[in-house]
DNA sequence: ATTATTGTTCAAATTTGTTTGAACAAACCG
DNA sequence: CGGTTTGTTCAAACAAATTTGAACAATAAT
């Protein structure tokens, strides 16, 4: 039986749901799991710190969910674990500065692709050296040059974005 | 049975094979289709326009597939049409400006999210005005204003990032 | 020691997203 | 016309990503 609930809580509640899909939103613009997104957007609201038990229950989904879900935003440095010396479970607070999400973003999910991407297009380059026709060659030659163009601007481009957006 | 080729073709169908890869790649850090970066990627290396069939063929993807994957392509601006007098079939080209492109993907993938989050984010800080524990409120209305300020920065930054790429 | 609590792991189940292909419309051809 | 070519549509089939939950390890409490 439900426990009778103050007109506040009621209002949290809806608040809180309209805000954890927000950041579902989020997450999906990103390329990350709606679970992502549900945990950092509760935790985004939440006054005080969660625990993974929080999240369980206020979410309504897994343990398996969460913990995988809390490890990647520790990844992405978009959560932080904060100490309790009276209890035994761990923490969480999330990270605000749109900075310091956006450094975590880039560096674990943008980054890792532009390295793998240099490599291949090295690659590339060395055997559209053997192409025979020269016309084909040299045609091929420009395009390649212009995809590492593409990626060397936008690897350039990464840290001033991180920047700009410190403001 | 297939025709004896020379050793070009060999070699091009190996860098074809390893151009498109790469954009079926780029297609995924993007969040599209990999047979959008299948599409784009052939289109990208090929030296004269390509018509559905071709895709078809070279790629060995389904009509269905390729006529779906060309007119997102066209949508963002990635690929255009291009006019062939004694043939009926439409042929394409790419799109091959950093710039375009990158134009193109903010139009039609980020921009629209961005919007709509701009009504809920307006929707959410009217339900917080309802809630009537001052401590409460001040601390989600303060929440409330850091997306926000989140939503303005990034939009803000979004021709920026398209100017800086044009170079 | 035994039990309870907290969190992790990963194979299976589920959900979501993508591709296929057959049916169709439109435009052209003989 | 009737047939051929070109491309679209969309429900069903398939593939990929995500979530679940039961088994497990680790640590703390009794």
């Amino acid at each position: 039986m439900p426990r009778l609930q103050n007109s506040n809580s009621n209002k949290l509640d809806s608040i809180e749901h309209q805000m954890v899909n927000i950041f579902v939103d989020g997450a999906r613009i990103l390329g990350l799991p709606p679970s992502i997104g549900e945990i950092y957007g509760l935790l985004f609201i939440s006054p005080t710190p969660l625990a993974l038990d929080d999240f369980v229950a206020r979410l309504g989904i897994s343990k398996g969910s969460v913990s995988q879900g809390l490890r990647m935003l520790k990844g992405l440095r978009a959560v932080r674990e904060v100490e309790s010396a009276s209890d035994r479970r761990t923490y969480y607070e999330p990270a605000i500065e749109l900075k310091r999400l956006a450094g975590g973003f880039i560096r674990e999910q943008v980054r890792p692709h532009f390295k793998s991407a240099e490599t291949r297009i090295r690659d590339l380059a060395e055997k559209a050296q053997e192409i025979d026709d020269p016309e084909s060659r040299k045609f091929l030659r420009a395009r390649i040059e212009r995809i590492d163009t593409w990626r060397r601007s936008t690897t350039k481009l990464l840290p001033i974005l991180q920047k700009l957006l410190g403001q």
